[in-house]
RNA sequence: GGAGGGUUAGCCUAAUUGGUAAGGCGGCGGAUUUGAAAUCCGCUGGGGUUACUCCCUUGGGGGUUCGAGUCCCUCACCCUCCGCCA
């Protein structure tokens, strides 16, 4: 969510923002009406209420002494009447108001390139050298079959398509890495690990920005009315909804691991082969709470926090910045990691950096106080994979495998595994 | 699932039979001071306005009433106990 002011004072420069998203800027003036007509009936009202208000002392006064007030009781009943029927309006006016603001996306920043899709997303830079093949490297779905480390097809019998069963070394893999990224992160980077819960409710997903724009993409369990997060980011994003932190706490630095479960609505023939895509997933989270003057050098920390992992793990990747009309909802600037995966012959995007400002603070209402005003202001919010783990274990599989399909295993994951090879 | 208790501002705590939220702490600013402490004064969340001595905010929503923290209904969350389950 964003501020008002951006409706008030600074519309060009929202108009402009939506724009160089694609998006359609008309809703502007449809919102800008709104918000007129609302802060008409807030005018109107508050005239109203100051009356009721002051008469209102008039009766409690004049009942003290015993004199007739039934005619100024008829005459203040009048202006209640009025008063909830210009509240019922401004509901309806305020409800249709929220409904399109929450819907506006954040503005990118201003070092966001310009661009339609992600065709004119930057490679800012890689690092790593894809290795050289003496042979035709395996795409991961074939290696992992023949190791009989991932099973499809009996996955596809319990839960559908794009599910996936690990066995053994492949199951014991997806632990290390999860291990792997939370030592790392915990020990080496300062993030206080949190384990969430994975189910949650709508409002918490309107704070995280997930809603409503993206609740085809969630589970719904209608029961209950819970959704099962695609991303830790959307419960993390409520770990201090309505509360006013100390400045000196800032940068409060989360990690969690989490399943992460995606309906991948309209992705139907992408990606089915494998683990590039699918419905559940495991990702380890970076989010952290800041200072707003603070957020852009930490944007830059938490990137490299993602990227010593794959360094850790000597996988070759590249940084890519979206352009604006690829950018996240809820993200003013991002830097996307991907990781090269030989098999399959393509980059993976294993991590997602972003900084959100202070838009999904408004909609999780999260503040400090700064200590040399005494103001609250909005905090702003980062969050980063760091890493997920199915294309990180494809690009293990796709990076590390011998001729004769077998796959060596990195040096730091030996520890968690007690293996050097699964073969 | 059943019974009872609770939710007031950043935190803590009040509020006769319904009369419009009182304090304290913390924080910020100011006065005083060589500086600090102490003391005193003001401010403290949201909104509207050219502006104000204006409006809103007692967990959310609704109702009764001229008027609701207070009475009624409903929902959420927390605590205790019972039942069920792990």
């Amino acid at each position: 969510m964003l501020s008002f002011e951006f409706l008030r004072e600074k519309r060009e420069v929202l108009i402009k923002a939506l724009e160089k998203r694609g998006y359609d800027a008309a809703i502007v003036d449809e919102l800008v009406k709104l918000d007129e007509e609302r802060r008409r009936l807030i005018r109107e009202g508050d005239e109203l209420r100051r009356i009721r208000n002051q008469r209102n002392e008039d009766v409690a006064r004049l009942k003290k002494q015993g004199a007739d007030i039934s005619e100024l009781i008829a005459e203040l009943r009048q202006v209640s009447r009025r008063i909830k029927e210009i509240e019922e309006k401004q509901a309806k006016v305020e409800s249709k108001f929220k409904e399109l603001w929450l819907q506006i996306p954040n503005i990118p920043h201003e070092s966001v390139p310009i661009g339609k899709d992600e065709t004119e997303n930057k490679v800012i830079r890689q690092e790593g050298e894809p290795r050289e093949f003496d042979f035709e490297p395996k795409p991961h779905w074939e290696l992992g079959e023949k190791l009989g480390i991932l099973d499809f097809k009996t996955a596809a019998k319990m839960s559908g398509s794009r599910f996936a069963v690990y066995k053994g070394l492949g199951a014991k893999l997806e632990r290390a890495l999860i291990n792997f990224f939370l030592d790392v992160h915990t020990r080496e980077h300062g993030y206080v690990e949190v384990m969430p819960p994975v189910l949650v409710k709508s409002e918490s997903a309107y704070a995280s920005g997930h809603l409503p724009k993206f609740r085809e993409e969630m589970y719904f369990i209608e029961q209950d009315e819970l959704f099962l997060i695609p991303t830790a980011e959307t419960s993390l994003a409520n770990l201090h909804r309505d509360k006013i932190l100390d400045e000196d706490s800032l940068p409060l630095k989360y990690v969690s691991y989490t399943p992460c479960f995606r309906r991948e609505a309209g992705s139907y023939g992408k990606d089915v082969r494998g683990i590039i895509r699918v419905h559940q997933f495991n990702k380890v989270e970076l989010f952290q709470f800041t200072k707003p003057e603070d957020s852009y050098d930490v944007l830059e920390q938490m990137l490299a926090h993602a990227e010593k992992i794959l360094k850790l793990l000597k996988l070759p990747y590249r940084i890519v910045q979206l352009c604006t009309g690829d950018l996240g909802f809820a993200s003013a600037k991002t830097y996307d990691i991907e990781v090269w995966a030989p098999g399959v012959g393509r980059w993976l995007e294993v991590s997602s950096v972003s900084n959100t400002e202070s838009f999904q603070a408004r909609r999780s209402n999260t503040r400090f106080r700064r200590k040399s005003t005494g103001k609250v202001e909005f905090v702003h919010t980062l969050n980063g994979s760091g890493l997920a783990t199915p294309r990180t274990f494809i690009a293990i599989l796709e990076n590390y495998q011998r001729k004769d399909g077998t796959v060596e295993i990195p040096e730091v994951l030996r520890p968690y595994m007690g293996v050097s090879e699964i073969a």
